[in-house]
RNA sequence: GGGAGGGUUCCCGAGCGGCCAAAGGGGGCAGACUGUAAAUCUGUUAUCUACGAUUUCGAUGGUUCGAAUCCAUCUCCUCCCA
């Protein structure tokens, strides 16, 4: 069997690693018990954290247990890690919700019985700490210099660092050794923005407790244009179906650029490596299709392949005139509202192609707006109950997005 | 604690009494071209009961016929000194 280190290097996910000799030996002589912090900003996962759930899930096949350990602690104060502005403090109401929410939906993702992983919460040690004695614990390891010459604090020396978050660091640190004397957590991973808090931690069970520990970092979803994956102009792409449906999802990988197709195949399906290759070198209309199945592939394992399944037959009907129409989005609008006549910019809003009606205004004036496949030449247009076509409409905004109109 | 500078529309950033719904850029959206890609070009980008009206320039109150622009208080941020 090969080893899971192999697995990972080959699939692109590691950017920086403590001991690659070490690590990868560990890794193929016993089930190691690693962990993988998630802090609770919003309140669902999103792209970003689908990327570590990925590493977990491989290396949990590979045998080894997985600690989730969810920010309820680390999440009241904030990673300052690679951000311009201090993030806005959330409330204890907030988080907690926040937590139970990421508690679920993880759980989709990871295989949580008979102990073949562990769901942690830092508020557990962190809200209760004692601050004298704390400082006196851990607060001694820590070398102010040390941590202020560190790369994640560097864009926040100039524009203004609070204590707070500085504390951050050695919060996380804290809960690496807390693992560590818990559960025997021997490896710290995460995106590669977390590489000085994990190396806080290392240093803190190597000073305290005299124990080496390892760190691994992983590559960030960037596009290839050195963006961060997973924005779109509505705001991040969520894996909560509310958030974002299972189509919209879908869309978004359909539309991925030709660039990324194989950083993306490797990174978030479980395709073997040669057919992922395969499909990253194809051309033209080849990569086109490859890319069909990334948003697949990718969409069957958030949100299940009935799902996945029914995104890309709507795809289909949409884009390539086959397929079930019946599973492109639609909402619904009362007959009587229909026969008293809704005027086109309203439809398109309760359709929410725009956000207002000078948006829907200005899209049909730029001809961008379409009726059962016919443009709509006046933002006075009155849709009618003559409009139906098989008792529903298909209006769409541009040439993506589509939503069905149906009666109630 | 003292001093200096600053908070402008999604973001960056001009404006410094009327010509300001506010330059320019980024981003977004739409159109052309395409492969539901990228690049490029064009238009557009507060809201609405829409040739007009309403709300926006950190908050509140004031001066003025009229304020994003002036004054007062508050608040937050950055920098320098302690």
């Amino acid at each position: 069997m090969k080893n899971v280190f192999d697995i990972l290097q080959e699939r692109g996910f590691i950017a920086q690693i403590t001991h690659e000799e070490e690590v990868k030996r560990l890794l193929g002589e016993k089930r190691v018990t690693f962990y993988i912090g998630f802090d609770p900003t919003a309140d669902s996962l999103h792209v970003g954290h689908f990327l570590q759930l990925m590493v977990m899930a491989h290396m949990q096949q590979a045998g080894h247990r997985p600690i989730v350990l969810v920010g309820g602690g680390t999440g009241m104060v904030g990673d300052p890690s690679g951000k311009n502005d201090m993030r806005k403090m959330m409330t204890k109401d907030i988080v907690e919700y926040n937590v139970n929410r990421f508690k679920m939906q993880i759980s989709k993702f990871i295989d949580f019985s008979d102990d073949k992983a562990i769901m942690a919460d830092n508020a557990d040690w962190l809200l209760e700490l004692n601050y004298v004695e704390f400082l006196r614990e851990v607060g001694v390891h820590f070398s102010v210099n040390r941590m202020l010459s560190a790369d994640c604090f560097k864009t926040r020396m100039e524009k203004g660092l609070t204590f707070l978050e500085f504390n951050y660091m050695i919060m996380q640190s804290y809960d690496f050794l807390v693992l560590n004397r818990k559960y025997d957590c021997q490896m710290q991973l995460g995106g590669d923005d977390q590489w000085s808090n994990i190396l806080g931690g290392m240093d803190l069970i190597r000073k305290s407790e005299g124990k080496s520990v390892y760190g691994m970092t992983f590559t960030l979803l960037t596009t290839s244009e050195g963006k961060k994956m997973g924005k779109t102009e509505s705001g991040a792409v969520w894996l909560d179906a509310e958030k974002t449906s299972p189509y919209e999802f879908y869309q978004y990988w359909r539309n991925i650029s030709d660039n990324d197709v194989e950083k993306c195949l490797a990174l978030l399906t479980f395709l073997p490596i040669d057919e992922v290759k395969r499909l990253g070198a194809l051309e033209d209309a080849g990569i086109n299709e490859a890319k069909a199945i990334l948003a697949f592939e990718v969409t069957k394992i958030v949100h299940g392949e009935a799902e996945a399944f029914k995104a890309k037959e709507a795809t289909e009907s949409i884009f390539g005139g086959k397929g079930n129409s019946d599973n492109i989005p639609f909402v619904e609008i009362s007959s009587s509202d229909l026969e008293a006549g809704i005027k086109i910019t309203d439809l398109v809003l309760i359709a929410g192609l725009t956000t207002s009606k000078s948006e829907a205004r200005r899209a049909v004036q730029q001809g961008g707006v379409l009726l059962n496949d016919n443009k709509v030449s006046s933002f006075d247009y009155v849709v009618r109950a003559n409009d139906l076509v098989d008792g529903q409409m298909m209006l769409q905004k541009g040439k993506k997005s589509f939503v069905r109109i149906k009666l109630i």
